[in-house]
RNA sequence: GGGCGUUUAGCUCAGUUGGCUAGAGCAUCUCCCUUACAAGGAGAGGGUCGGGGGUUCAAGUCCCUCAACGCCCA
């Protein structure tokens, strides 16, 4: 039955056993298991216009080796791929290859062939396509993306049904987040709002709170003199950074307490340069150590500015255009004197406005001072490069619990029912909801992505309808309301008085995202798999998203299951440079996933993302995976020996017990070692498992081999004992390192057993000590021996001599219990040391500590 | 400003309810071609556990405080 290689080795295991696996469907779901046998895993969809990088393979390979292990356990492990080509990157990659650009007034032309598949000139005019056509182009090019995910995937050794594949622009994306949404509106937990919000000018679309962050940025204050409208002698000091919008000013704020400006509360002033009257206010949020302490509210300057605009009723006089502009009309406030200086500002961007404003207060001297330069934070959409502006307009909202106190509480109390790994990540999680200050933007100005499914009737005048929009039939989903046709209408109608509007936007790729449950588990369509794998088991993510993806799938569970979506969430650390930086692709050293797999083996690679513990940013490591590699091939090594230490088939068939001393501690150590590693696992904590397996692994080539190895080959003696306590450690230690090292142990599998050692049962204390009952101290009389064996190795390495080199005599001084039980255990020693004589000293047994040593006597180099 | 995390050997990190002389790998040095493996093996050196204070018979571990670094949120 020897199957044994020559010369074992791991490089190009993968693609033999990628194939196989796939071959055999081992990791098929076995989708009439019941829920309790069920492991499943909302597994986060990849965007595929980017490119897989470290970080993937790291998160991945974490949530592989949880997958497998479940798998081993005996559950039907629920485990689908998802990609992401639902958003901006995708967007953008479909322009950039085809040269064209979505717009959804246009309609559908069958059989469209784009100017361009790949690389078109920079010069070249992007062609406007409608929207189902941009899809369908997605599709075309994504499909080319997710090929080359898929093979690198699968070369990491990801035990995922490729059958499960979801994508989330597919026709079935849009059909369950559109069912999701219309159920979100029929519970009025999504409704349509006209707001001040925040606006990226570039991208011409709203933004959500998930979507900020915060840029340092120079600026400047300016001290802008305002006067009081009683008595225009009188200046009133008011700093900002934001000059340009003192057109657009609609009062001013001072902190309640503040002495220096009671007298001015109730009171008007005047605007610097428009001369616009604004009443003076008291407020909370005013800053008193800010500037003078006095501020200026603008429509809308920054969200504080909404905060006062809301609570203190003022007026509205937008400046700032969603292009990014001021408009042209100035407010209907201002003076005809006031309106000429206005219009100087007209169709200027902010930046530039902010310099000719500078130059107006120049000139009408209302610039008590030169700016002073300060940086300061400034808010931006994640992806844009402009600061982001705040305009009133009209947007989809769902309910996340910002502006509802029991909401909020509900959601904060969700989160108790996952078990987070590791735990302290679900204070992330309460601050963020938290801190939430508003409901969930879902709208946005943009053409792809997955279509708001909603009409609206128009007026006698043409004019829109907001309060009660035409729902499309559930049979009808998904729709397109740019090219589809409300129920009861004609297309004739579309824009006319009296006839209906489709709404232009489309939703948040969030909004998607966060019904990867339902999109994986087919809730729309297929309820029988759906009840079987929902709530899941675990959602995989990284800690980044916890605001966006985790936060956002919760708030949709909420409502529509009115339960948590998971019952884990097991967060994963990031990848740094080596010199701790985040690791960046901008470095041009970058390293590819393939180029290591082909260096060093995938199982070496997933090796180092499993020493790193759950949650724990780790250092972007090659010597990391070259000791994986070093494990990998030990494994091949010990278990080349071991099989060929066994090769007649004596040892298994004759029903041989562990009986030696070192064989049954040996076992007993493992079982330890099977114990901790399958508590381990079952936290989720991979790394721990393969920490403690491995410690084991090394002890056991080392010293126990080493110690029976004779024992085990000879043909004198009983070799019964160590020959099955060998099979059974080595086949424990492989179904062990399976789930880490997949490649590698069903390589080894292979040579001996039968099956996929992926679909081996994961190993239990009860079969590794079974046939034997050891005594409680057997443990105790190896670590004897291996002291002992130590002495000796450390004698003859300092003699610098051979370890085969002879011992003439050994004399070991030890209590009478531990001598005895060397002297009844003395065959391994003596073939392992190379020993010849050796001499027992019984010590005083009342003298404590009893410390065992042994003085070494090396026999006379032959020479 | 609020929250969270990190700080242990030159480097990367373990150290789970307080308890043997604080461990591992890498790196360094010495030695050994030994019939599973030289892609190996046997050893050695190297740490006032970020600083300070406290609790305790006992603190890397618990408490307080300070500092540095990182992340999230204002």
């Amino acid at each position: 039955m020897s199957r044994v290689p020559e010369k074992p080795t791991i490089d190009g295991v993968e693609a033999r056993f990628v194939k196989q696996w796939e071959q055999d469907g081992i990791y098929r779901f076995d989708r009439t298991a019941k829920r309790e046998n069920i492991f499943s895993i909302d597994t986060p969809p990849p965007t595929v216009s980017g490119s897989l990088h470290m970080g993937h393979v790291f998160s991945y390979t974490h949530t592989d080796t949880l997958a497998r292990f479940w798998r081993m356990r005996g559950k039907s492990v629920f485990y689908p791929m998802g990609w992401d080509d639902n958003g901006l990157p995708t967007e953008r990659r479909v322009q950039n290859f085809y040269g064209v650009s979505c717009d959804p007034s246009l309609k559908y032309v069958a059989g469209f062939e784009p100017p361009f598949r790949g690389d078109p000139p920079k010069d070249a005019k992007p062609v406007p396509v409608s929207r189902p056509n941009f899809i369908e182009l997605c599709d075309e090019l994504t499909a080319q993306d997710e090929k080359v995910f898929e093979d690198l995937f699968r070369r990491l050794g990801l035990s995922v049904d490729w059958s499960l594949l979801y994508t989330t622009i597919s026709e079935h994306a849009r059909r369950t987040a559109q069912s999701a949404f219309l159920r979100n509106l029929e519970r009025g937990e999504a409704y349509t709002q006209e707001a001040p919000t925040l606006w990226d000018v570039d991208f011409g679309t709203a933004v959500a709170q998930a979507e900020l962050e915060d840029r340092e940025r120079p600026g400047a204050f300016h001290k802008l003199k305002f006067r009081e409208a009683d008595d225009e002698s009188k200046s009133i000091i008011v700093e900002s950074t934001r000059p340009e919008l003192i057109a657009a000013c609609v009062g001013l704020v001072a902190h309640p307490d503040d002495a220096r400006y009671q007298h001015l509360f109730g009171k008007n002033a005047l605007t610097p340069i428009f001369g616009v009257e604004v009443p003076v206010h008291p407020h909370p949020l005013a800053q008193p150590d800010k500037g003078s302490g006095i501020a200026m509210v603008c429509t809308f300057g920054d969200l504080t500015d909404v905060i006062w605009w809301r609570e203190l009723n003022l007026a509205t006089r937008p400046t700032i255009g969603r292009d990014g502009r001021f408009v042209a009309q100035a407010p209907e406030i201002m003076s005809a004197q006031a309106q000429t200086q206005y219009a100087r500002l007209a169709g200027k961007s902010a930046k530039q406005a902010q310099t000719l404003t500078v130059e107006m207060l120049r000139e009408t001297g209302e610039l008590t001072e030169d700016p002073r330069a300060i940086t300061h934070p400034v808010k931006f959409y994640e992806k844009g490069d402009r600061p982001l502006e705040i305009v009133t307009s009209r947007q989809w909202y769902i309910r996340n619990g910002g502006r509802d106190e029991k909401l909020r509480e509900k959601l904060l109390a969700r989160g108790d029912e996952l078990t987070w790994h590791p735990d302290f990540m679900q204070h992330r999680y309460a601050n963020w909801v938290g801190g939430l200050n508003g409901d969930w933007l879902v709208s946005r100005q943009r053409y792809f992505g997955v279509p708001i499914p909603l009409w609206y009737r128009l007026d006698k005048n043409g004019e829109i309808i907001y309060e009660h929009p035409l729902v499309p039939a559930v049979g009808q989903l998904p729709v397109d309301p740019s090219t589809d046709m409300p129920q009861g209408f004609t297309p004739d109608q579309r824009g006319a008085p009296n006839g209906f509007a489709g709404d232009p936007d489309i939703m948040d790729t969030w909004a998607t995202s966060s019904l990867t449950p339902q999109l994986a588990g087919h809730w729309v369509d297929d309820s029988d798999l759906f009840e079987r794998i929902f709530p899941m088991d675990v959602r995989p993510q990284g800690h980044d998203i916890i605001r966006t993806w985790l936060f956002s799938t919760m708030v949709r569970s909420n409502f529509e299951h009115d339960v948590a979506p998971w019952k884990n969430a097991s967060l994963s650390g990031w990848i740094l440079d080596p010199d701790r930086k985040k690791m960046s692709k901008s470095k041009g050293n970058v390293v590819t996933p393939s180029d290591l797999f082909d260096q060093y083996g995938s199982d070496a690679v997933r090796y180092w993302a499993a020493c790193a513990r759950p949650g724990v940013d780790t250092a972007f490591s090659e010597d990391q995976m070259k000791v994986g590699r070093k494990l990998a091939t030990k494994l091949l090594n010990l278990t080349k020996f071991v099989l060929g230490a066994g090769s007649n088939e004596t040892t298994t068939s004759t029903g041989a017990q562990p009986k030696d001393l070192v064989d049954q501690a040996m076992l007993v150590r493992l079982a330890e070692v099977v114990d901790e590693a399958t508590t381990a696992l079952e936290q989720f904590d991979y790394a721990r498992a393969l920490e403690r397996t491995e410690a084991f692994f090394w002890w056991f080539c080392d010293d126990y081999v080493e110690l029976v190895k004779t024992r085990a080959y000879g043909e004198t003696q009983d070799s019964s004992s160590a020959r099955v306590s060998l099979h059974r450690a080595l086949s424990v230690v492989q179904r062990l390192l399976a789930p880490m090292l997949p490649f590698a142990t069903e390589e080894v599998w292979s040579w001996w057993q039968s099956g996929s050692i992926h679909r081996a049962t994961w190993p239990t204390t009860a079969e590794t000590l079974a046939g034997f009952n050891a005594a409680s101290d057997v443990v105790d009389g190896l670590d004897a021996i291996c002291l002992v064996l130590g002495a000796v190795r450390r004698t003859k390495t300092e003699a610098k001599v051979s370890q085969r080199a002879e011992v003439a005599k050994l004399v070991i001084t030890a209590d009478a219990k531990t001598v005895a039980m060397l002297q009844a255990n003395l065959l391994d020693l003596r073939n392992a040391g190379s020993l010849q004589e050796i001499e027992f000293v019984v010590s005083d047994s009342n003298s404590e500590p009893t410390n065992l040593s042994a003085q070494v006597t090396l026999a006379a180099p032959l020479n």
